[in-house]
DNA sequence: TCAATAGTTCAATAAATCTTGAACTAAGGA
DNA sequence: TCCTTAGTTCAAGATTTATTGAACTATTGA
C-alpha cells in the first residue's frame, strides 16, 4: 500500500499556504522540523485524536509538504524540504522560524 | 468611517498563511507589491466582482496583511510590510517571490 | 492462528468559506 | 439638490473544512 503524493510540478503555492494556515498542521510541521528525523503518526497524538491527526497529515501530504513512507504498520513522515526549497525558496524556513515563537494549538495548551 | 485592523500582537501566523492561501488574494498581494503604491478596490476588478473583491480585501485586512485607509469614497490599500517583516521575517518576501512565477487566478486567465 | 497495534476510511455533523445579487451608505460633482 | 461613483453589508446558497466515532485494513508478535 502506497499513499499518493503530488509531483513537484503539481505543488501550488496557494495549496501549500492554505495547508500551513492551520495551527494543528503548523505544529506538526514545526515538530517534524525540530526533530529532523522521520516520525510516525503516533508522535502527533498530543495534537488531536488519531482520526483527526490522520486527516491533517493527509492534508499536508496532499499539499506536497510532507512525504509519507509506509513502513510496516507505521508511516514514516518527513518534510519535503528539498522540493519545497526548490519551488518556494525561503518559504519553509520563514514559516518555521515564525512558528517556533508562536503558540501551540489548543490540544497541547491544556 | 474607519475599518478595523488587527494590532500587530493580534496578527497570527496561521491567520496570515490561511489568508494568503487563496489564488485571488495572492494575486491581490502580488499586485500591491508590484505597484508599490496605495491602490483602491477598483484596481482589483479583474480578480472578481466588486462584492467578491470587497470580501477578499476584508479577509486580507482582518488577517493583518493589508492596511485600508478611507479616502473619500475610495479605500487606499497598502501592504503592512513593516509589521509583517517584523513579525514574520522573510515570509512576505518568499511568498511574493514564489507568487511572481506562478499562475494568476481564474478570472484573469481568460 | 490469534490478538494487538498503527493507521485509514467512512458517514455524519457542525462550522467556516466562497460567491452572487440586491440593497445600502457615504462622498463628490454637476 | 440630484445623480453618480466607490465600496460595504446582508441574505442566500453551494462548497469546503474540521471533528468525531465506528468500522475497517494491514502488519507484527505471541
Amino acid at each position: 500500500m502506497n499513499l499518493p503524493h503530488p509531483l513537484p510540478e503539481q505543488i501550488t503555492l496557494a495549496n501549500v499556504l492554505s495547508a500551513l494556515g492551520d495551527p494543528t498542521r503548523l505544529a506538526i510541521v514545526a515538530t517534524l522540523n525540530r526533530t529532523g528525523t522521520p516520525l510516525n503518526c503516533g508522535r502527533f497524538n498530543e495534537f488531536g485524536s488519531k482520526t483527526n491527526v490522520s486527516y491533517h497529515l493527509a492534508k499536508l501530504r496532499e499539499a506536497g509538504i510532507t512525504n509519507t513512507e509506509v513502513a510496516g504498520t507505521s508511516r514514516l513522515i518527513t518534510l519535503r524540504r528539498a522540493d519545497l526549497d526548490t519551488l518556494f525558496p525561503g518559504l519553509l524556513d520563514s514559516v518555521i522560524a515564525a512558528a517556533r515563537d508562536s503558540a501551540a494549538p489548543a490540544e497541547s495548551r491544556k
